[in-house]
DNA sequence: GTTCCAGCTCAAGTCGGCTTGAGGTCAAGG
DNA sequence: CCTTGACCTCAAGCCGACTTGAGCTGGAAC
């Protein structure tokens, strides 16, 4: 029992714009069509989940299509190795942001006349190599 | 001792063009100028530690601007309120990105035949709520 | 049999954060 | 004097991930 592409959108959240997007990237496709229709198996929940997952993880559409190409037979073929990889940049991405936050925490809560006499506020700022933004194309995700 | 721009580029690792273009959005601006040539004072770098630091919390230069107007006499006055909202958004996306990280890590890891026969990534996948993509406007950072 | 609605295609637009390019200015050095 | 190099302005372009709009189709309901 098939899926129209607004079935898909009401089940996913996600726009029909998006979904037809996904498709010319090769994310996803349908089953066939019934005349012009997109017809979606329940398999493309999954699928939907999956990506969502990747774009979670910072991952954009073009490296998921690298990283989950349609395995024969339906399963999606994970490249372990960029997954490992992922997590690494993950962990680091994390500590980053740990760090970060306690330091914005404490600003909010700290009642130093003014943030340039608090000292946590001017360690934060002179952590090193801070300035340049990352020149990656990490995104967590709009 | 004032510093051109090109000095300031260099300290701080941001091509030169991001510095017209943050002076343009009203986030920095010079002492003055000679002949046609900006001039800095040091206290560009720290602001542009602020504003980087803002940029790896999430804020949009937009936010930034609001964040942190010049204050009188050139302490930035921040704004405690906002500073403390983004705190929070910062811990709950490093809860989702730990989940995130573990998962692809576990799944990387995992050896069972296919990735579909793992409870774990199957657990990941149907992570509620997780398909549509953030709405918000959460950047970190590009 | 016409009015709808959901779907279709293709091209163009949007947004943030810059970058790039063309063309101009100015001080210092050979 | 003329070149070089660092700077200047302004307009336009770029990227990713979509969205929007115009104009079309095809089945179903009245």
């Amino acid at each position: 029992m098939d899926l129209d592409i607004g079935e898909v959108a009401r089940r996913s959240g996600l726009p029909v714009s998006a979904l037809r997007y996904y498709e010319e990237k090769g994310l996803i496709a349908p089953n066939g069509r019934r005349g012009l229709r997109r017809q979606y198996d329940a398999g493309v929940m999954q699928r939907l989940a999956l990506i969502a997952l990747g774009r979670n993880a910072g991952f954009s559409l073009d490296e998921i299509g690298r990283l989950i190409p349609a395995g024969p037979g339906d399963a999606p073929a994970l490249d372990r190795k960029m997954l490992a990889a992922r997590a690494d940049e993950l962990t680091s991405t994390i500590q980053e942001l740990t760090v970060l936050r306690d330091a914005l925490r404490h600003t909010a809560a700290c009642r130093a006349p003014s943030h340039a006499e608090c000292p946590t506020f001017m360690a934060a700022l002179s952590h090193p190599g801070r300035i340049a933004p990352f020149r990656g194309k990490r995104k967590l995700t709009k």
